[in-house]
DNA sequence: AATAAAATCACCAGTTCATGTGATTGCCGA
DNA sequence: TCGGCAATCACATGAACTGGTGATTTTATT
């Protein structure tokens, strides 16, 4: 069974060298070369990929965004990102969507092959630079994805940082220069947005939430 | 200039081909092989190497207490893990303590050399099974390891887990079986020891300690 | 057996919190 | 320009918490 590989690449001469190349390989066909994931999922459909290459950086819907989608509606396909840069947010963002390798577009046509095959296979291809930093970031037990604030407004968030660091409403509302009564009502607004009724479920719950 | 490559490694045979190949290859060779990690510095020094490949599984010291060790003394010594296991804990461990590649022994004659020589260069060679379950753990924010409990008692212990919770004092009553005053008389030592003044403090501490 | 922790309970005074009700001001988008 | 939201303040009450003192019983540890 030859694999069946998806290409989404808007830069055309590297596409179209991709696509060459990976056709020029026994066992691998290129079933869809596309220059940007906008009509992705119909895209998908029509090339009916096992692998797909994803450029991180294309106009309109990114390669993140794509990844996403892709492992939403076809979860069995393995993704293989490409790209020029190597910085932690982009791995970190493409690895938490969930591709499976990471290989720099410097990488040579073999590596590329190979690595297309171990993606196929399960693997996690990955440049050695790329591999380095998801290592790091492992050790470093990196939390950095923060749901985004639930929807409290600034003075609640910087209220509920100070709850957080333990200090009690009369400590708040020297350091705010407010009174007492007004932390009083923000916490009360903290506590109804966030669903709880003490400080202490506040401090776990923006903990937890990752909200400070 | 040669790579320089020590070897730990208990199995004789497979220590001593490899210790072959090493040295078969150009740029290549093995200052070193031991069957054991007991006189690690010496042997260390002995031997000068610039890359470490450790087996994980050695009678006396253990190849991740090697790792850690090694790291310690020779923190620009890169290290390539080698096993017939790829679980979980030992990977875990193994990364932790600082160790760059991980491969399986099953791993090929050619891709070994070529996985010390990316170790070499600052990669992070894995075999893929191995780099698979990196990723996963990266996903899955693997937190696992816990400092223990700082020195809390059981009950302690699980007083703060509800505190944590956010009970309240009346309810962790309740819950326990025990009265209020016992709550009351249990949380202030947990202050004492976590060295809080307020609820609020001792759930944030809990957390940020892992000692929930 | 003796000493040291841990777990249990009690009483108490002062502080802090949770929550209800109500009000004023300023800003922004419809 | 009107309505809504954020931020501010006030008053009030009952509940919850903090911390001090003191005591008994069980469980470890030496």
């Amino acid at each position: 069974m030859e694999i069946k590989v998806a290409l989404f690449e808007d830069n055309k001469k590297l596409c179209d060298s991709l696509e060459q190349l990976i056709n020029s390989v026994e066992g691998m066909t290129c079933t869809g070369a596309f220059a940007n994931a906008n009509k992705l999922i119909h895209n998908m459909q029509l090339a009916n990929p096992d692998v797909v290459m994803m450029d991180i950086n294309m106009p309109g819907v990114s390669g993140i965004e794509a990844v996403k989608t892709i492992k939403e509606k076809f979860p069995n396909v393995h993704i293989l990102m490409q790209t020029v840069f190597d910085d932690n947010d982009k791995i970190f963002a493409a690895i938490c969507a969930g591709a499976s390798g990471y290989m720099l577009k410097k990488t040579s046509p073999q590596k590329m092959i190979e690595a297309i095959r171990e993606t196929y296979q399960g693997g996690a291809p990955m440049t050695p630079s790329v591999a380095v930093k998801v290592l790091e970031m492992f050790r470093l037990q990196t939390r950095v994805e923060k749901n985004e604030f639930i929807d409290l407004s600034e003075r609640e968030k910087e209220i509920l940082a100070m709850l957080v660091k333990g200090k009690s409403y009369k400590a708040i509302a020297s350091e705010c220069f407010i009174s007492i009564d007004t932390v009083s009502t923000h916490v009360r607004h903290i506590y109804e947005k966030l669903h709880v009724h003490s400080k202490s479920e506040a401090v776990a719950k923006a903990i937890f939430q990752k909200l400070v």
